[in-house]
DNA sequence: TGCGCACTTTGCGCCAGCGCAAAAAGCAGC
DNA sequence: GCTGCTTTTTGCGCTGGCGCAAAGTGCGCA
């Protein structure tokens, strides 16, 4: 389906379209493609040769890369403005992970061609696609020091502000993750298994810093995550529900 | 110093400057800054204001990371041809890793300002720049699987191959690794130990699958490599100098 | 030719985190 | 409210790979 005029904000809003005048705009918005995903379908799979360039509009997509084997692990969220499969820009490949959408999205997309063709019309969408290649290279670069140097609570803690960052929702108990979150899906991401993060949560939860459910975690004193991320000497006990282990 | 007429063939080699027409690298050259680095000098530092664009045109480079506890990772190899701190393109930002000079070096720079201003007026610049990042990312996606879901003898393996991909020197013995690798190289780039990397190279030494000595590495039987990475059935033996250990 | 340094090997002990199995707890649909 | 499915917890055993110490080796330099 073709974009409508509705879709104008949106484009305007996403990352790798700022700082462009309304001309522009338009164009963009002239070649845009929109669709709606429902849970759990893919937007694309990896491996199918990359032909299109997205930018999420609404809702939330999971990027997941397959192991030879047949693992699969969670290479990032994306959340609204943001583009992926850049990739496509260049001829001849494949797509490096899938994309599936996490409750319902609408997702636009350009033809490589057509991309193409605007961002030498207009660069300045070109050097926005750098700028935001940039940003999550440096934040890949993090990761995979994170994983070569260090121990499995730190990069559960830093894979959970990570989310909280981006996709947490403050609410008077703490922050949310405003997202269905598994223990599988920590331990995709952090590199380890759904066991030691089981196990490393009902830990966290002992001490009040988080309280979670089934495929949902609040976090309710966040400097105590911090404090396990950046390794600093445990502060001040976090203020628990429970009236006074300590002094029982 | 300014560049001379003389890097205008290095500068049209850079794969960021692909395909531009030879006008286009005429201006490319008149803004870029050359300058030479000794075994070991820094190009630039992590965490200094990142304001340069970088191109190697002869040598080698090393990007480092450093933890915050002092540690030391590495982050790839640079090989001519090829661009980095890219990053600095964006205002206000820092370089996420330090680049340091593998032998000698000769290295090619721009400016923020004048690489912006050449990217408006040549887009096709900003669109190369846009597929060395995508091919890097990949590169980064694929490490970060390997790290999170394989073993440690696999990514050795695999990080050995990288390095015969980057910098390996066909001889009649094998393919030479043609730079100082130290073990401790190696396990900074693997995400383990020296002492496993040293067990593990002695060991495929004894296999006849490597031929290791100080800092260097010939690798005289690259599918016996290969084997290891994709975890296939272990092939034919390789052919071992040795006469005949399984006949004895 | 010999010294000193940096890199490498090897032995030994140990433990963080994995892997599995089985039980428990949520959740959804009927 | 019951049934079935998915997610989560927990116990237990185990081992890959780390960490350190000490000895060995190759290389550059005087």
């Amino acid at each position: 389906m073709t974009a409508h005029a509705e879709h104008l904000a949106v484009i305007a809003q996403a990352d790798i379209f700022h700082n462009l005048d309304t001309p522009a705009l338009r164009s963009v918005m002239a070649y845009a493609v929109a669709a709606h995903y429902q849970e759990g379908e893919f937007v694309f799979y990896q491996d199918d040769p990359a032909e299109r360039v997205y930018v999420l509009a609404e809702g939330r997509l999971r990027l997941l890369q397959l192991t030879p084997e047949g693992a699969q692990i969670n290479m990032g969220l994306v959340s609204p403005g943001q583009a992926i499969a850049v990739i496509s820009l260049l001829e001849a490949q494949r797509y490096p992970v899938s994309a599936q959408a996490i409750g319902s999205a609408l997702v636009l997309s350009w033809s490589r061609r057509d991309l193409h063709h605007l961002m030498i019309g207009c660069p300045q969408i070109a050097l926005n696609a750098l700028q935001e290649l940039s940003q999550r290279m440096i934040e890949f670069q993090d990761r995979l020091r994170e994983l070569t140097t260090e121990r499995v609570e730190r990069r559960i803690a830093r894979g959970l502000l990570r989310l909280a960052r981006q996709a947490g929702r403050k609410t008077e108990q703490g922050v949310l993750i405003d997202l269905p979150v598994s223990r599988q899906d920590l331990a995709e991401m952090t590199g380890t298994t759904l066991f030691t993060v089981s196990r490393t949560l009902s830990q966290w939860e002992e001490r009040g810093i988080i309280s979670a459910g089934r495929e949902r975690i609040l976090i309710r004193f966040p400097h105590g995550l911090v404090t396990i991320a950046e390794d600093l000497p445990a502060p001040h006990p976090p203020p628990s529900e429970k009236p006074s282990d300590s002094q029982v």
